[in-house]
RNA sequence: GCGGAAGUGGUGGAAUGGCAGACACGCUAGCUUCAGGAGCUAGUGGGGGCAACCCUAUGAGAGUUCAAGUCUCUCCUUCCGCACCA
């Protein structure tokens, strides 16, 4: 018979909300924890992404709780979004309705998993007190400059009719649809999250307890490079042409220079000349390659000369100006200097024109010295300057700086650090966001909108036709205003935020939903923040990370908080497989966690599910390895029925080891070998049959994992207050210390035998000990023993 | 190309430099049961042996060490991120 999970989880799901037990002491003298998951986009129904991250940090929110900690566990809904505007079109109902029925749906999954949150502090950004905020923090920022509207080219997904950061731009496609993206001419509002770059690369040294992954991709993406711009002239009318390179070292052996197709010099330079027909062919053709193509590495680098010639400043030597695909007009200073010995790129390119090449830095091992003649591909390692002026002899890397310092004295370049990373991009011409708090009167020019006009509240009545637009656009009395500054006839700005900014600072809203004076209450926000523990997929490595960092840093700046950093500790869990692949509607492999709840109850899927794999590893999902997940739980339900009157001390002793590893595992997230070993104990109560005593801290172990099942026997114990309010169970290390102890014996190296001997044997004993021993003599054979090693209480090897 | 992570039985996965494969899934056998997608017990990397045991084995190869899955080097493979980034 299997135990009644349903009628017991429905029981304290019931219990545990009339209880309010999960919910913060205000006020507390308690040490706090502030445990958070990333909060999810309320589509309805829960999937086991959701089900794999919300139960990692229910069992380290559990657990901090039974610990004694007070303890935030918050969760809300990130609830602006176009699926809800979709979904409004093709049903013809309202973003705002869709919206709240979807989020009482999920609240309903996330209930029934048995997840210990504070409800009392859910938040929801599609409501107005939320959005509010948003609108106020825009404002902030607009009055510092860090939120200005820019006309430039911009990432448009033409599916979603709307424009894209560059974080949501991935593989040319968009993010959410994957519709190949477009570049438009636009003017749009930006955040400057540039102006914090210096920062956001420095401070990621802070964050120790994130994922090396994460810590990469971010500085991958903030992509700081350090070098030198270089000032070569056209020999005919010494127009400045500056070329940025990270290898200044090489700068001698520069034997030409590339301009991107679309630098504007271009045309002027070729104006009048033999070649001018031929290059213009040639920019019209690349313009026509779309960026995809271009950048695939299997093309062939093309190029022609201009017929121009440039002068190299550091020798005045004469080098021919060529324009080529593989130079971006977007990085850098859309032009290069050449160096083909030393840049494998530049060497293809020269091999394939006959450009001249020459050797300026020789490696240090003689053997391997190079002759421009013979070289089969660029050397880009380092070594010695030679054919570099007064540089020669020096070690490439010495003379990085030497050469960079010098550049500058001669006024021919100048130091330089260029970034990968561009402002945040974050109008949205759709509906369902927050809209941008503006007024533009032909007047005044743009106008804020006054603080005491916030929350700017979305039309209810706006009509969803998914045709022509925005359908903000389309709202009348939205859109016509009166400005606030003259009073005469203005628009409102119709563009809504990316819903990347709603998420960008919920973790503050969290420490005081209710506050209305400002985003979050200073006071609060120092008891709680940093987010202690941090847990969310790796798909938000950049994106909400980054800026989620940003807008701490903005707050900072603010002097509205005083730390740096908004999440500690961090944690990315793996994703939910099924055949090898990741669980997805179109592959047609999902598992709905309502029917396995259905099926085995939520304790046994949380139990599986931590139990499969360590949370940051891919997980393949089992059905098989789910029954087993319920078997067990039977086993120890079974246990309840046959308890003795005392338990064995070796009995306690197991139970001392698994209170030791259980404890370390939880702390450390290592929830498979926690479980593991709670099975081991298991095992062991199965074979020698546990007391009361045993039996309740195998109890109050499994309570962080499998809450439900766990309240119902301690409940069966006879105790009366909940497990959480239980004292998790400290080991004795006295206890564990052995008598006795079973000594592994090698013979070089390799296990020969095993000796029983007291703890507290000494060396010389243990040698005369094993020396005895009977099954060690075919191996030594009478020889003598050269060695003899011993560490303490495990293993002896004799070395002969 | 650059950066990151990882390669261990049929499978998921364990192993502060110290008995490789904990725990589980699966499989095999036995017991129990009217029955089992239930329960209990035992076995289960490969090779050899009636057996006690022996040999061998953590992607490949070298090295350090009394001792290497673990440390170092070289190489291979897979996954992820960035990428003609100058």
């Amino acid at each position: 018979m299997a135990y009644p999970f349903k009628q017991i989880e429905e029981k304290w799901q019931a219990e545990w909300e009339k209880r309010k037990i999960f919910c913060v002491e205000p006020e507390s003298k308690k040490k706090k924890y502030y445990c958070l998951e990333m909060f999810p986009y309320p589509s309805g129904k829960i999937h086991m992404g959701h089900v794999r991250n919300y139960t990692i940090a229910d069992v380290a929110a559990r657990y901090k709780m039974i610990q004694g900690f007070n303890v935030l566990h918050p969760m809300g809904f990130d609830a602006f979004g176009q699926p809800a505007e979709n979904a409004a079109i093709k049903n013809k109902s309202k973003p705002d309705v869709w919206t709240d029925k979807c989020i009482e749906w999920m609240k309903q999954e996330l209930r029934r998993m048995g997840f210990a949150y504070d409800w009392d502090r859910e938040i929801s950004t599609c409501e107005g007190d939320y959005y509010r905020w948003n609108q106020w923090i825009f404002l902030k920022m607009f009055e510092r400059g860090f939120a200005y509207k820019k006309a430039s080219s911009v990432n448009w997904c033409p599916k979603c009719e709307t424009t894209l950061a560059n974080e949501e731009v991935i593989d040319d496609g968009c993010w959410r649809c994957y519709a190949k993206v477009e570049q438009k001419d636009l003017e749009q509002w930006f955040l400057k999250i540039t102006e914090y770059k210096e920062r956001l690369l420095q401070d990621l040294s802070q964050l120790r307890d994130w994922p090396q992954r994460v810590l990469s991709m971010q500085t991958n993406w903030i992509g700081k490079s350090q070098g030198v711009e270089i000032y070569f002239r056209l020999k005919e009318n010494g127009a400045k042409i500056p070329v940025f390179t990270t290898r200044q070292d090489t700068i001698f052996g520069a034997t030409y220079i590339v301009l991107a197709p679309e630098h504007p010099k271009v045309l002027e330079m070729i104006k009048g000349k033999p070649q001018e027909k031929e290059v213009i062919k040639f920019i019209k053709k690349v313009a026509k390659e779309s960026k995809a193509v271009r950048i695939a590495s299997d093309v062939k680098k093309e190029g022609i000369f201009t017929g121009t010639y440039a002068i190299n400043p550091v020798n005045n030597e004469e080098v021919p100006v060529w324009v080529a695909d593989y130079v971006l007009m977007e990085y850098g200073t859309g032009s290069i200097m050449a160096v083909p010995t030393h840049d494998q790129r530049d060497f293809l390119f020269a091999r394939e024109h006959n450009l001249p090449m020459r050797i300026v830095i020789q490696p240090s091992v003689v053997s391997r010295q190079l002759s421009a003649k013979e070289l089969k591909e660029a050397y880009e390692g380092d070594g010695t300057q030679v054919n570099s002026g007064q540089f020669d002899g020096l070690p490439n890397t010495q003379a990085k700086t030497k050469i960079a310092e010098w550049m500058e004295k001669e006024g021919i370049g100048k130091i330089k650090t260029h970034w990968r990373l561009r402002d945040w991009l974050i109008s949205r011409q759709r509906y369902w966001g927050t809209s941008i708090p503006i007024i533009y009167c032909s007047k005044c020019g743009i106008v804020k909108v006054p603080y005491e006009d916030l929350p700017v509240k979305l039309p209810s009545d706006a009509p969803f036709t998914g045709e022509g637009g925005s359908p903000l656009g389309k709202v009348k009395e939205f859109v016509e205003v009166s400005c606030p500054k003259c009073k005469g006839s203005a628009r409102r700005e119709t563009d809504t935020m990316a819903t990347f900014f709603d998420s960008s600072w919920y973790f503050l809203r969290f420490c005081s939903p209710d506050f209305d004076q400002e985003p979050f209450d200073k006071k609060d926000v120092k008891y709680w923040m940093p987010v202690d523990q941090y847990i969310g997929g790796i798909e938000h490595a950049i994106l909400h990370l980054l800026y989620s960092r940003f807008f701490t840093k903005f707050f900072k700046d603010l002097k509205m908080l005083d730390f740096d950093e908004p999440f500690t500790r961090l944690l990315t869990q793996g994703m939910v497989l099924k055949g090898g692949e990741v669980m997805s509607k179109s592959k047609g492999n999902i598992v709905d966690p309502d029917s396995i709840v259905k099926k085995y109850g939520a304790d046994t899927l949380r139990l599986f599910i931590l139990f499969a794999a360590p949370p940051e590893t891919e997980l393949e999902w089992d059905d098989r390895g789910i029954e087993g997940s319920f078997r067990y739980l039977n086993r120890v339900w079974r246990i309840q029925e046959n308890l003795k009157e005392k338990a064995t001390l070796e009995l306690i002793k197991i139970m001392h080891k698994t209170i030791k590893k259980v404890s370390e595992d939880i702390e450390n997230f290592k929830f498979n070998t926690a479980i593991a070993s709670l099975m081991e104990l298991t095992n062991s109560i199965y074979q020698i049959g546990a007391d009361k005593e045993v039996f309740s801290n195998l109890v109050i172990m499994l309570s962080p994992i499998t809450p439900h099942f766990a309240e119902e026997l301690w409940q069966k114990l006879g105790n009366k207050e909940s497990v959480i309010k239980a004292d998790w169970p400290k080991y004795d290390s006295k206890i564990l210390v052995e008598a006795t102890v079973t000594i592994v014996v090698q013979v070089n190296g390799k296990v020969r035998s095993k000796v029983e001997v007291l703890a507290e044997i000494t060396e010389g004993q243990l040698k005369e000990k094993v020396l005895a021993d009977e099954k060690l003599k075919p191996w030594i054979q009478g020889k003598p023993i050269k060695k003899f090693i011993v560490v303490p209480k495990k293993l002896a090897n004799l070395v002969l």
